[in-house]
DNA sequence: TGCGCCAGTGGGAGCGCTCCCAAACTCCGG
DNA sequence: CCGGAGTTTGGGAGCGCTCCCACTGGCGCA
């Protein structure tokens, strides 16, 4: 193995030189950093990781927390995991990744061994039992997702109260004045996972400050056909309908068609999805940047570990694109 | 910070035995080691990654590197993912997550730096260009899937080949003599992974040796309808259909029964999926137990790194379930 | 009694890096 | 010509752990 010394001595300098000229915390000259990167790449020299955490007392690794759950979109998180893995990169940083089941063990594990500078942790629930932890650790965190009491922590998540809303918004603005919200599955409503009360709530609220009447109903994909079914027999002078459950879209649209509704003519839809999903379907649609958001909580984590003071909450906006599933009047 | 001389002090023993304790590696005293266990409880001690990683030249990391292209099913992507780091942490190692799009630097890099003390790397394509890095590198590897050329290194994958067979056989058995494989997107056939080729392979082998005439389609699952129709239009007298596409498989019954074909009476259907789908779906279904596959590649690895000689090639057999969409005669 | 053997333990060098504390050298103004 | 400031570099302690090399005391056997 190479290693510092074998570098200080090939380029004719101390180890302490090379050291400074990979970190760049302190001003080298000219030609000595020509001469030493010449070495280092000479020899093949990688730090030895290990050695660098030891002395250094960072690790530059991050731990990502991925869930994998009921009713969470995997390809929605995969997106974002994969986004955090690229942009902690551009960082300098590797992600190391823990699952749910570890728990809370596995947030004291690698934290307290110095494994990881810093934690990401995706899925949050509004009770989450890993906040005390999180608040108590010394390394910083961001969560994705807001938990009921985000006090001392780092939150940051898409903006579903305004989607939600532009969402009654939009259907209102085409003149519907009787509109429904179909969500996701039960068992996340059940769990308090904040996104899919913040829909609702933006959506709701949207729609009474118009004075339109709004319903909102829980969806399982399996069961979207039902769902279609009972609501449109519930309600019959619907004529506006916002999906945000991106596996239920197609089978929804599938039982709204079976039921006898054209869409646009007899039903208008928007959808809170990905972009290329809505774009298949040629749905109007409030996008949902999941690459955005994973980079983005990256981004604040790291200012957090630089010590720059990041803000407590960020909510990403979301933008709505007019298809063909919402014809202008 | 509490340090193992801390822990040593507390429980009035040498450094060395503490150290000895946590690894095992030389037999203690049942009092000696109890003193210790509570000493390390009573002050919270968790042993310094880095320092442990320099000293043993052990990180206990593992790379895992993920795909994310076309043509692959993500959720089956997500599934191993989590089969993986559980079990890594069955066998004490966590795992260090990495991209495709580093290519063969991320693996360099995080080899080189005895980041990480074996690799695990997903998705393997017939001439990857990671082959070469991987054989040369000081650290143990596995694949899972097939190079063109594995000497050298091991692998491990489904038996796709027994699994195209087994699908031929299955429907030859119940009567048909005209029979079709719809395989993955044109995309992975174009790539050349191995798995896509080795299903048709084993498909068409098992059909030539009993005299049934075999054909093989790839499939965009968001052209399914098409494909459907294009084939049932070519081939008149096909009544069984062999589906290796997860996302197709819904769209592709819809379609069938669009155009006017009843399942299972004027067409038998046999998918290569996971079991909830088919389950859902009622569906015969040669099972991909795609957990299975995780947890044998890391099991498989840490015999590598436990310097235990492991197979080259490993092939898990897959299982057929019959269910109602292909019925007994 | 003397010896070898074994189980249990301690001491401490060394893993490869970082970063504090100087030291060497150059340049300038007085 | 000297002192001080600025720039560049070297020396080496120390990060927390592992594991090699002893050392000790007890036991059985000749």
């Amino acid at each position: 193995m190479v290693k510092i010394s074998d570098v200080a001595r090939h380029a004719g300098v101390s180890p302490s030189t090379v050291s400074y000229v990979l970190s760049g915390k302190r001003s080298i000259s000219d030609q000595t950093r020509r001469r030493v990167m010449d070495s280092i790449r000479a020899l093949g020299y990688r730090p030895h990781a290990g050695a660098r955490a030891l002395a250094s007392n960072r690790s530059n690794v991050i731990a990502l927390v991925v869930p994998l759950r009921s009713g969470i979109h995997v390809p929605i998180v995969m997106q974002m995991v994969i986004a955090a893995v690229t942009t902690a990169r551009t960082y300098d940083h590797d992600v190391l990744l823990l699952t749910q089941d570890e728990g809370v063990g596995g947030l004291e594990r690698v934290a307290g061994s110095s494994l990881v500078d810093a934690i990401l942790v995706m899925d949050v629930e509004m009770h989450d039992v890993r906040l005390p932890v999180l608040r108590s650790l010394d390394r910083p965190s961001v969560l994705i997702g807001f938990p009921a009491d985000p006090s001392g922590l780092t939150c940051i998540d898409w903006d579903f109260e305004a989607a939600g809303a532009a969402c009654a918004e939009h259907l209102v603005d085409l003149g519907h004045r009787e509109i429904a919200l179909i969500g996701a599955p039960p068992a996340v409503y059940e769990r308090g996972t904040g996104f899919a009360e913040r829909t609702k709530a933006g959506f709701q609220r949207a729609a009474a400050e118009r004075g339109v009447h709004a319903v909102v109903r829980p969806c399982d994909p399996e069961h979207a056909r039902e769902t279609a079914a009972d609501l449109l027999r519930d309600h019959p002078g619907l004529t506006g309908i916002a999906v945000h459950n991106e596996p239920a879209v197609e089978p929804l649209l599938t039982a709204f068609r079976a039921s006898g509704r054209r869409i646009p003519d007899d039903l208008s839809v928007i959808a809170i999805a990905p972009d290329d999903l809505a774009e298949r379907l040629d749905l109007t649609s409030i996008s949902i940047p999941a690459e955005e958001l994973g980079r983005q909580a990256v981004a604040v984590l790291m200012d957090k570990l630089n010590g720059d003071q990041a803000p407590g909450a960020t909510l990403l906006p979301s933008r709505l694109v007019a298809r063909s599933s919402t014809p202008a009047a």
